[in-house]
DNA sequence: GATGGTAAAGGACAATTGTCACAAAATTGC
DNA sequence: GCAATTTTGTGACAATTGTCCTTTACCATC
């Protein structure tokens, strides 16, 4: 199982058996069933969670109470409220399951500690933070410059299998749409 | 002059006067007059370009022909085609100066040194790239959250005297609407 | 298999935004 | 300083999207 997190390292820095198993020592196995939150707003944020299994959803809610969906997580993901979990302030986001979960987590502490120990880790994240710098930024050009649906298919490339996985008034809302409008772009 | 690029560093992590001047060593001086690109879509992207004085845009150009502003860079700002860059391929993203400009550039290869070298440049860019992807996330969700009078005060804010600085057009495509929306809010 | 709850589709209408056209204002280059 | 260019504002209309509502379909659970 936390064979998951040392491939997913790998994919960016080699590790020795004893590197990996000191690494492995600063993250805590936990599970999470259907519907649980993970972080609430208001919270601190202590962790940031890497997902081993399951679906997790990250959104933020208006002051009119719409719910607006920043990211799914599958398997292989990392997900926290970034900026209160780096800033170790009080959450705006919501983390929460869309289906039961397995996450391997490490505190902020425990990160800059690893990072400062093994510079390979540093490596590994500052790698793994540009990545996903790179894919944030495109999706902000897809929002600014797609319409509706080229966004829908360009979210379909991205997560293929997530139409199955997920109710589309969330896809709708990662999609900056209503779900009326994601339904008949689909119809 | 280069006190600027030491300063930036600095709120981030400390430095003795030999390390600046070993880093320094990896940065070029460069200057580009108003409207000249600095990178072009189809280029190789060699360099990621600190910003003394001057403004720039980084900016994407679709299909139809349409522009649409990814990010404005001031002073202290890094800018660049980050996918590009950091992948070696090819960019999909022009940048470009609005205003006379000059920077401090470094290339990947040079770059890599330095984080391999000095561990605090690689802590450095590890914060330096978290702080562009919260913000990139905070935008996202601006994006779909906001309609076009929010985002145009969250804009204000982010970037104050940009206004004064920059053709509305240029305001309405980083917004993701037309020109004429644009102006029919703010009048 | 019935039941309650959630999700999805679609119609009617309102609001927002885009497109096109033109004129006024501001800026730039000579 | 003047002409040319660029930028901006505005009106008319079309297209898109949002809001509200009803109906239907699909599940989970007992």
């Amino acid at each position: 199982m936390s064979d998951k997190l040392r491939q997913h390292i790998e994919e960016i820095t080699k590790l020795t058996d004893e590197e990996f198993e000191y690494i492995l020592s600063y993250f805590t196995y936990r599970k999470f069933k259907k519907n649980h939150y993970v972080i609430q707003e208001g919270d601190y944020v202590k962790n940031d969670y890497f997902v081993l299994s399951g679906l997790l959803k990250s959104s933020h809610t208006d002051k009119k109470g719409k719910t607006h969906v920043v990211l799914f997580a599958t398997e292989n993901w990392w997900v926290s409220d970034p900026e209160a979990y780096h800033n170790q302030t009080k959450a705006s986001l919501n983390v929460d399951c869309l289906e039961d979960s397995e996450t391997l987590y490490i505190s902020l502490e425990n990160r800059e500690k690893l990072c400062n120990e093994i510079q390979k880790m540093e490596y590994f994240f500052r790698k793994k933070t540009t990545t996903g710098y790179v894919a944030s930024q495109k999706r902000i050009l897809s929002l600014i410059g797609f319409n509706a649906k080229e966004r829908y298919e360009y979210l379909l490339q991205q997560y293929p299998g997530l139409l199955q996985r997920v109710p589309k008034s969330l896809i709708a809302s990662y999609l900056g749409v209503t779900r009326e409008t994601l339904s008949r772009l689909t119809s």
